[in-house]
DNA sequence: GTCTATAAATGGATAGAC
DNA sequence: GTCTATCCATTTATAGAC
């Protein structure tokens, strides 16, 4: 057990500081409302620590993003492996984006509610992103196997789960004044009630 | 009928001139990544112009972000006088926004999908101004009637308008390929079945 | 690796001629 | 009212000491 075993685990406290920093700046004011200097000072650290670890500041919203991304895939991931069928599948997926909304507010605006294109050059758009695909494969797969009406793809994911994103907005936007995981099975048992198959 | 009767009807083309290559180029590149000398070259007209019709860039804006306002408010309103019902008048105002994201994609992506907050400074947030309080306000006067089932008004706004503004922004950001108004009756006919009152 | 001080560039806004 | 040329502040990024 050497001194270099330690490296991973100490690591760049100070590269977490600059991205925790950023993604709340990003997330309250906006990416392009924060300067460089913004997150510099916010995360108390010396300008060229920044740029020891990123060679940029859009470098630092892309590692934020890849991060995120992530996350939220091995999010989804859980959720689809813990539960069977579409009907069990979305409601579950609904309840973790409305923990997550409720937990890391900051997160959650900067995954779903930030325009990445006007500032991540040539990012395919977040609605083409792995955990995206994945929530939507949620519904293809119940239009497979006969429990959700079949439809364009589009549209049935957008009917899942267009109302509880819709929700997350207006939760994020100081809107809705409760909770969201609280009305999940209310808002899942109207929105599953518009697309189950009719047998 | 003098020639000042005529002021309004020429009144200030360079006016409009500036706000239609200002919406274009906000609706395409975003607002930050616009200068106002992008503005000025793709209106070809002159800096001192631009200075003269209005303050400054934020100005520009804000004063596109009032006028689109207005008009979807129009919108809003010629839908619910010419429908009677929860249902009728929610299928008429979904097919009348996907029909306007056709018409004027560039209008529906600064409306719908621009984060305003981010540079209009106070702006109380688009979900709150008035066109939306009456698409909210038609779902209300469905839950009045009967004819919708009760419930929190924010969450019922969501299940009834969610899906058809997920499919926009899909739409607007090219996932979607098919023109949106085509699928209107199948899309409203499976939302209302998840929020029409049970008898 | 971390810091401060500074360079280079961008872009919003203005001055003043016509 | 319209134009060009210019100013000035902000901000990204770097140089070089420690």
């Amino acid at each position: 057990m050497t001194v270099s075993a330690n490296k991973k685990k100490r690591a760049t406290p100070l590269r977490a500081q600059i991205l925790d920093a950023a993604l709340h700046l990003y997330s309250s004011k906006g990416y392009f409302n924060t300067s460089i200097h913004d997150i510099q000072r916010s995360a108390d650290v010396a300008m060229g620590s920044i740029y020891n670890y990123f060679a940029g500041k859009e470098a630092i919203a892309r590692a934020l993003y890849d991060d995120l991304l992530a996350q939220m895939e091995a999010l989804v991931d859980d959720v689809t492996a813990k539960n069977q069928g579409s009907y069990a599948q979305g409601r579950a997926m609904i309840r973790a984006l409305f923990e997550l909304t409720e937990a890391e507010p900051d997160m959650v605006r900067f995954i779903l509610n930030a325009r990445h294109r006007e500032f991540l050059i040539d990012e395919p758009g977040i609605c083409s992103s792995k955990p995206f695909e994945k929530m939507r494969d949620i519904v293809i797969n119940g239009m497979q196997h006969g429990e959700v009406r079949q439809m364009d793809s589009w549209l049935a994911a957008s009917l899942a789960f267009g109302p509880a994103l819709r929700m997350i907005s207006l939760r994020l936007d100081g809107m809705v004044p409760t909770a969201l995981p609280d009305s999940t099975d209310e808002l899942w048992d109207m929105t599953w009630a518009g697309i189950k198959a009719i047998r």
